[in-house]
DNA sequence: TAATAATATAAGGCTTGTCTTACTTTGTCA
DNA sequence: TGACAAAGTAAGACAAGCCTTATATTATTA
């Protein structure tokens, strides 16, 4: 019925900019948008009440403003690019963390979705390829930081370290390794899926999220006691149940 | 003298298609651009009169349509951006070229110059490193395709690829291989530098540009009697005499 | 030289995104 | 409670960017 067109960016700009103050301070007011976008409280008014007439935020004069369901999702995506933007640039081309920042900020705006969806699995497969291991990366970074040719020293490395990594991942193969879960996985670092054991409920969505054998899991936050953990997979922010977790076989990275 | 404030993104469209009309056809009119772009020729005339102002394009009124040296530079650097990207895209992300193409088309306007650069690197690292070999990007294609993991089948051909390429290189390394130079390399495909024997002027340029050892050449054109030979290296396009390019000895990809 | 094609110009419209100013509402505290 | 400060809003102005249309000018060529 109401046909939507694409979000400009400074409208795009705002409703992240609503997500991330929400997330940070439990709510929202006109000011606190002016102040972290650098923009005058008047125009967060006639933005907020262009994105009230698209059903973005929930928006009355002097009420509280939250975001719809519609806008909720639209920010979560948005902030979804930005960071898989931001982590390639920083953890995959090493850039340095403001360039990327600032890169990630105008690119997320016009970054097809396909590209997106590639970036992510591309970094995952980096992250978790055998061949690659963990030297690969930081040799690739070590050759920008030293505007270095791929030289004999490092090839050398290069060799050793990448036949190590493919015979330990044989051995994996062979299912000769003690097992740990998610659940192991501590607060802040990354694991790769090894198995899917049960298809419970947050498990099924995994897996139609496309989530299996050499997917990327970062744990980002575990609660008190341990359920739920909050985890980064995909570049979505993700719940996931304690006694779910325990059925998702991860090594850790 | 003249400050010149950073040109807008349609601006930025014009001083493409003009490049890209002249390339093609060798020369534009009016008319080409409107209808390259997609717009009417008035428009066409406000912007030529805008670029002309800021000196990035000859104009006057019903004559010739060229690009200043200004015009020139920028119009390449916009060029070689879209090509890093559609490149990147198209060869490791592995997206369909339609995709990548209207990415690029609206990312050029928006990614940094460092992240061009690292970009870049690698780029060439990816298909330079001998831990990758030529497999290794195919396999993350075949991945994305079949929305597969990385299973036991294709880490089991990753372990022997892996292992050969590295010890191909290992010979490679201790000088074993007979030498090939850039003229050896046929028209359209890649080759790695192995190494720059002799400081010519066009190869003191490519030093100074960042090639070296595991740089990625690809060869363009060659002219009917081999001299001179058109090259795209780093993203630039450039020219390499003949003389000068057999000192540059490389691996064919 | 008259018709036609190409180009140029002027005028104007639309959108986006911002700002300012004057005003309203709300919160606080004496 | 009432007055003052802080916060929020409405309305209008403004500028930039980019396009179109309609009309005028110039070039081309039959």
């Amino acid at each position: 019925m109401v046909k939507t067109a694409k979000l400009s960016s400074s409208m795009e700009d705002y409703l992240e900019a609503i997500f991330n103050i929400v997330s940070e301070k439990g709510g929202v007011r006109a000011k606190d948008i002016a102040k972290y976008l650098g923009v005058k409280a008047g125009s967060v008014t006639t933005a907020l009440k262009a994105l009230a007439k698209s059903n973005y935020v929930n928006y009355q004069p002097y009420e509280v403003i939250t975001l719809t369901s519609k806008g909720l999702t639209e920010a979560k995506e948005i902030i979804r690019k930005h960071e898989i933007l931001e982590d390639f640039f920083v953890e995959i081309l090493g850039a340095k963390p403001k360039v990327a920042e600032e890169g990630a900020c105008k690119m997320e705006h016009v970054i097809p979705d396909e590209i997106v969806e590639r970036l992510i699995s591309f970094t995952e497969f980096v992250q978790a390829c055998p061949r690659c291991g963990s030297g690969w990366i930081k040799q690739f970074h070590k050759k920008c930081k030293n505007n270095a040719p791929i030289d004999s020293d490092i090839c050398q490395s290069c060799v050793e370290d990448s036949i190590i990594n493919l015979k330990k991942e044989k051995n994996n193969m062979l299912g000769s390794n003690t097992n740990i879960s998610l659940l192991d996985i501590p607060n802040g670092s990354k694991c790769i899926v090894k198995k899917i054991k049960k298809k419970a409920s947050a498990t099924k969505r995994l897996i139609e999220m496309g989530v299996s054998r050499g997917s990327i899991i970062e744990v980002e936050r575990v609660a008190p006691l341990g359920d739920p953990i909050e985890v980064k997979v995909k570049g979505y922010h993700l719940s996931i149940r304690k006694d779910e977790a325990q059925h998702i076989e991860v090594e850790q990275q």
